[in-house]
DNA sequence: TTTATATACATAGTTTTATTATGTATATAA
DNA sequence: TTATATACATAATAAAACTATGTATATAAA
């Protein structure tokens, strides 16, 4: 019999379930306060000069996860004949955005340890 | 018989190491001329202070896959009774971790544009 | 002396997540 | 009339990592 105990009770940014699709999301309705989707797509490709695009068979998707998650609630509106779903975050949601965000930096931190060793000479 | 208690701290997986493995192991070849599996996992660990693990499910793979493409080349050495499989960057390799490298620097910048967006006060 | 931990590799089966491709629908510019 | 932009949605597929095993040796702990 063989019990691996390795990993038991130590902290880890593993912890960082989803991609990186669910916490922009987050981040991006933490700063404003309500966003419909395209308008989200089209916020991701304004900040990174169209280097990152969230394409719309991941945005959706990550989207109602979230909402079915609790994280995101949701209306919709009619603006000019098309309707726009609103999300936003609920009281949950924010605390996921923390957790999230935290994750995710503690992430970007061990990576870049890990990418910007020197190579030897 | 074989009981894994992994997950009674952390349940989830990391996703955000999704992609970014095979530049992980390209970079500490590019560093080290030669590891074998197991040394590149503890390293990986090392580095991170334990917060990064690369599991042998993704690691061996991963290295598998990256020597079926053509980027590492290995040959194997007994190191007390233990069979130690070394790997090494081929020239296709030395190119791939440049590219690899450039990309993941490019999304880590992207993403930090997108993570450390002022929330409103 | 049995159990647990560490070293060292491997992989089948499953799950998660994003991509590809497609669908609906309206408005406007070429 | 076609292409592009806006706006949502999802089925099928592919890729990547995880779960859970398996083999094997060596040593430390109970």
């Amino acid at each position: 019999m063989y019990i691996n105990f390795n990993y038991i009770c130590f902290m880890n940014s593993n912890s960082m379930l989803k991609g990186s699709i669910q916490t922009i999301i987050l981040k991006l309705l933490a700063h404003q306060e309500k966003m419909y989707g395209y308008e989200i797509s089209q916020k991701v490709k304004e900040i990174t000069n169209g280097q990152i695009i969230l394409k719309e068979g991941a945005l959706y998707p990550a989207l109602h996860k979230l909402e079915a998650d609790g994280f995101l609630e949701t209306y919709t509106e009619v603006f000019e004949n098309r309707v726009r779903k609103y999300y936003s975050l609920t009281k949950e949601g924010k605390k996921e955005t923390a957790l999230k965000l935290s994750d995710a930096k503690d992430f970007i931190a061990n990576l870049q340890l890990l990418l910007n060793l020197k190579i030897a000479d």
